[in-house]
DNA sequence: TGAATATATGAGCAATTGTTCATATATTAA
DNA sequence: TTAATATATGAACAATTGCTCATATATTCA
């Protein structure tokens, strides 16, 4: 298959965006539904600081979506190519 | 969604192998079917030490497997979920 | 306005990563 | 056996990453 090098970079980018455990595990968190920083945070035992520096990476590839009301952020993944990505790996992970 | 913290961290490790470019490259190179590794690194412009390097670690993470022909190595991809994986996120990436 | 709360961000640091270079192993041919 | 070829691997180094800590911004309430 042909792929420019910007595409590659992109794609690199894209899974580098889930290559992290911390992240993954935000994102399994949001697949119930939006939440907000603190919220996620608690669930998963990270400070506010570390989840915000992670929601940003995950921001800026798409992979999530940032709602404000009042003084909270509510995060939920952005569409469901995330989720697909998501289950698509775990199926890798668990059987062959 | 539950997800343990060793599922998690396959997870990651999982997308971790598809966050390098030269990896995205070697996994676009498989997609048209089997390849020697002096092949691989002459289709990429990568030595064959770096391509080697690399493949050590989609094969661990059954990415890609190898079958030893006299002195030559050919790789492909392992299943259909990697390119699977690889397709959707080139969805993602292209559109949305 | 000022205090409290929720989130974001920059600097800095330890840990990880991808490559190169040198060397090792394995296979074939002479 | 020796030389040549194909691949694999270990060490080392620069670059990147994910966290903590301190601080900044934004919003609500008194």
């Amino acid at each position: 298959m042909k792929l420019t090098e910007l595409k590659a970079i992109q794609l690199a980018e894209l899974f580098s965006s889930l290559s992290d455990a911390s992240r993954i595990r935000i994102i399994a968190q949001l697949m119930g539904g939006e939440m907000s920083v603190r919220s996620l945070a608690d669930g998963l035992g990270m400070t506010e600081s570390a989840v915000s520096h992670q929601l940003r990476g995950l921001r800026q590839m798409h992979l999530v979506r940032a709602r404000k009301s009042g003084r909270q952020v509510f995060y939920s993944l952005d569409d469901d190519h995330v989720s697909r990505l998501f289950t698509l790996g775990l199926d890798h992970v668990q059987h062959g």
